[in-house]
DNA sequence: TCAAAAGTGTTTATAATACACCCATGG
DNA sequence: CCATGGGTGTATTATAAACACTTTTGA
């Protein structure tokens, strides 16, 4: 999946999901290998197996891939997909991107916070504050500033920091406020 | 697993987790229904496919069963137990009893705030206070009081109110602060 | 000098933690 | 009447949301 021009994508593959077959004496992970290009994914993770309508057993991954990279392929609106395994996908990463620094995933290297803020509409499917989402995700030391500023556009304005995100391996940021161990 | 006697269990058949085969049309439920009794999970959730070394692909499940219920086997400690599968549903336990009323799983159908305190330091392994954890369950509308009081025993002591959990299915109770959709 | 976009300051709201203190019981 | 365990009141702290205001730019 991935979050651009304000819509979450699930790449397709003949109108499905990419998918292989697991030969015997396979890791999952070579097979998955197989159906996908796993050097574009910024993140990959487990998702569900399930037991589909022609009997077969399918392993379903969630892989996610930068707004930046331009990964040629059938891109769709995951909201319109009623593929299977699409809805679970779109719940797991908005609820951790909540949580962790998931958006390491679907930003680019650097951004500015109005970027990031689309990326995170264009997740969520609702709106989020950049004033806030600033203020949470520094304050949680999820982003860093970088040195530099983007210019502003052909319509004025104020130049915008640029930031990073200060780990590129999935982490949980939000340690649960209750039943938290004691200090 | 159960959270009994300030521990965390697993139940082992010879050694090993229960475990079924997958027969051909079969569902992953039936396959798991053969390997435990279901009766007595109180939740159960897919947890992880992985291929093993033999190369067989298993699909574990994390089953939870209420303390009170006396579920014959061999309990052993989860801490101790170098099972594949065994220390992933110790992490997902035990970060869903922060965010969620899974808490009701592994808790006797009514319960006094020190017994649910008891439930919840054998499941997270660390303390946890009983003052706070009524007051974050019940402001969340997690716990629910019912008539009646537990009698002190025989070292006396206030007796204690008796609550129970509101649901009984799986409910994300702390929808993440950050990033929470506009009102 | 104005509109646009970014960023900061400050207040408010909400939730959890800490801890002192009060309550009800058995011996 | 005191030890024990349960429970409440309340202050403090942490975190996020809201929003007014300031900054920096292009035209």
């Amino acid at each position: 999946m991935r979050a651009r021009d304000g819509r979450l994508d699930v790449l397709l593959d003949g109108g499905r999901l990419p998918a292989a077959a697991l030969s015997p004496g396979d890791s999952l992970e070579s097979a998955l290998a197989r159906a996908v290009d796993l050097a574009v994914l910024a993140h990959v993770e487990q998702l569900e197996t399930r037991v589909l309508e022609d009997g077969s057993v399918a392993t379903a991954y969630l892989g996610l891939v930068s707004s930046e990279a331009d990964v040629p392929g059938d891109w769709r609106p995951a909201a319109e997909s009623a593929l299977p395994f699409v809805g679970a996908a779109q719940s797991r990463l908005r609820a951790k991107l909540s949580y962790t620094n998931l958006g390491f995933a679907l930003a680019p290297a650097t951004f500015t916070i109005s970027e990031l803020r689309e990326v995170y509409v264009a997740a969520l499917g609702h709106d989020v504050s950049a004033t806030n989402l600033q203020r949470v995700l520094v304050r949680r030391g999820v982003l860093e500033r970088v040195d530099g500023r983007r210019a502003p556009g052909r319509t004025g304005g104020r130049p915008a920091a640029l930031f990073r995100f200060a780990s590129d391996r999935l982490e949980v940021t939000d340690e649960f406020a209750a039943l938290r161990p004691p200090r």
